[in-house]
DNA sequence: CTGAAAGCGCTAACAC
DNA sequence: GTGTTAGCGCTTTCAG
């Protein structure tokens, strides 16, 4: 089994008789000119030999690397982040349908400020990047504005920097949340939010506040507080949101993790969602679904978020695109931690 | 911003006026008996240039390629699941401080018939690969046996297959959840397995029912069920388990995430937790604090077991050792969901 | 101290 | 139909 020496395509070669270029011809089905006993004679000497041809070899020559590399954040635990984790699948997905293998990157501080990530590219390392987890302070993306290299924001979108992306609708992710709580007569409501840097959380903040406002309700200051897009930071932000403001019957979080940590807060608090209180959250995945009570929340694609990104940094590579900008419908996931204000029960 | 054209060595050798050799030299730091002149000159139109090695000549030239591949299995969504997650952040942090990259390979059914890992050496893509969720069904993995390749099996281990792995002791894990519970006065024990095919899933089952007979406590056939490694056969489980048995006074199940599903099955049954049921888990994975309740479960050391691995499978790359079978200690996290049982309160 | 030249393994013009 | 040859961009003997 083991394989101290590799088999080079001059092993075949000198195998079978041939020379590089029939050997070559042949492996990469340009064989419309050799004659099929020769092929044969190939194609017999590969076999014996247990020939593949090195990938690095290949690269060089075709001045392509066939990666793609997937840039996350550095945060503890990032990969365990089913946010991410959701992502990263369907993009491995799209990746490998068309062939291309993955490369994980995490923004270390200092790979950033050695400019690590264009060199991914001047390397040669990749051939696109796919950025997850971007925020309006990610100055280093500007390095890639008027480059002409494979890059996309995934699931969010930078105003201060024009980039291709494909991401959710988050404004209309706030205005189905804001319906669906106005729709159940809810007029005090809350806002657990993530980090302000986060464009899309943002937008969905914006839009939600915009529809309840155009419904007439407003959301004073004091009806917001930051979740830090944490479980943790999510129980605190409620557990303080009811205590100054106990008629509050509904919140709205910026994710799941926030909203189910809201939950455990609420019910650490000895109040009982949704009956007391509803709340809402927004991606959809998994634990949503395990929390207790299951999550009322967004659903957003992320799936086809990743697949359409991955579909498109490949597109942009090949240069049969110029500029991408997706943005993607989303839906309401109904489940219970919702339901009518305590009062008018 | 844009590069079309790449800069090569050649160009800093033309433009410093020095050979490429001068310039190679000075780059990889060989440059003891290069003047200091000369090597001035090169700095300076490496920086004027802004020129990077490319990597891919670098590698061929190196005959290694600088990266390792992490193997999953070809779950929905596995880089969702926070056991997956955990390991993959840890080894990530370990080969970025080794200077290496990160590839991602998902086993795919058509890859693995195409002997695509074995592939993933000869076609020099890799130097090491790690393999997660492997189990004794994994006749592939049969593949590497007696190569010369550095693999290394992932908090697991295949007494089918002489290969190199690292892992928690998970024998010691059965022992501390039986302990606990036997400690607080349980009798009517219960337990939900994993997949049997997964060998720390046997040992972890075998140990504990060993130190549960060890103190004259039997646990009947009708008292074990399959959650299928998830949250929803975890529920199904443990509804099951106590309708058939009602006499149950505390579950253990394989891991986190079907002890979340138990919690979940035996609420929806009417039971509390851990007041009329306890619940163990396994793994103490994030999910496990924000759980209603939050879990006792046992701590499995991923972190490091993702650390070691990492260091272990560089180890065996480079030679320096030949043989790798690291078994970490665990302990066991209290939290909240077990209690003595409900009759002797 | 510096440079010419070979070679890593492969592909693709361009002969023959 | 098939082979020769020149690179892809780099490192590294080995001369000078």
């Amino acid at each position: 089994m083991a394989k101290r020496k590799p088999v080079s395509i001059r092993d075949v070669a000198r195998e079978s008789n041939a020379s590089l270029t029939t050997v070559s011809l042949v492996l990469n089905k340009r064989d419309g000119r050799i004659s099929s006993a020769t092929r044969e004679r190939v194609l017999k000497a590969v076999d014996k030999l247990g020939y593949v041809p090195n990938r690095l070899a290949q690269s060089l020559q075709a001045q392509k690397s066939g990666f793609l590399a997937i840039l996350v954040p550095e945060l503890r635990h990032v990969f365990a982040d089913p946010y991410f984790g959701e992502l990263i699948s369907a993009i491995e997905e799209a990746a490998n349908e068309a062939g291309y293998k993955l490369l994980l990157e995490v923004a270390h501080k200092q790979d950033i400020e050695q400019k690590r990530h264009v060199e991914l590219f001047q390397r040669r390392f990749v051939d696109g990047l796919l950025c997850l987890g971007s925020t309006n302070r990610d100055d280093f993306l500007g390095d890639f504005v008027g480059s002409d290299n494979a890059v996309i924001i995934v699931n969010n979108h930078l105003p201060a920097l024009s980039l291709n992306s494909v991401m959710c609708d988050y404004r209309q992710a706030g205005v189905l949340a804001a319906e669906h709580l106005i729709d159940l007569g809810h007029k005090d409501i809350a806002y657990i939010h993530g980090a302000a840097e986060v464009q899309t959380a943002s937008d969905l903040r914006e839009s939600f506040e915009a529809r309840l406002a155009s419904s007439g309700i407003k959301m004073p200051k004091n009806h917001a507080a930051d979740g830090l897009y944490t479980e943790a930071g999510g129980a605190a932000a409620a557990a303080q949101l009811l205590k100054t403001n106990p008629n509050i019957t509904a919140i709205m979080a910026g994710n799941d993790k926030m909203a189910i940590g809201a939950i455990a807060g609420l019910k650490n608090a000895g109040l009982s969602v949704p009956k007391d209180v509803s709340v809402v959250g927004c991606d959809d995945l998994q634990p949503s679904l395990y929390s207790d009570p299951p999550l009322t929340t967004i659903h957003t694609p992320l799936d086809e978020v990743g697949h359409r990104a991955c579909t498109a940094v490949l597109a942009l590579f090949e240069g049969k695109q110029e500029h991408v900008t997706e943005t993607l419908p989303v839906s309401l996931t109904l489940r219970n931690s919702t339901c009518g204000p305590r009062k008018i029960r």
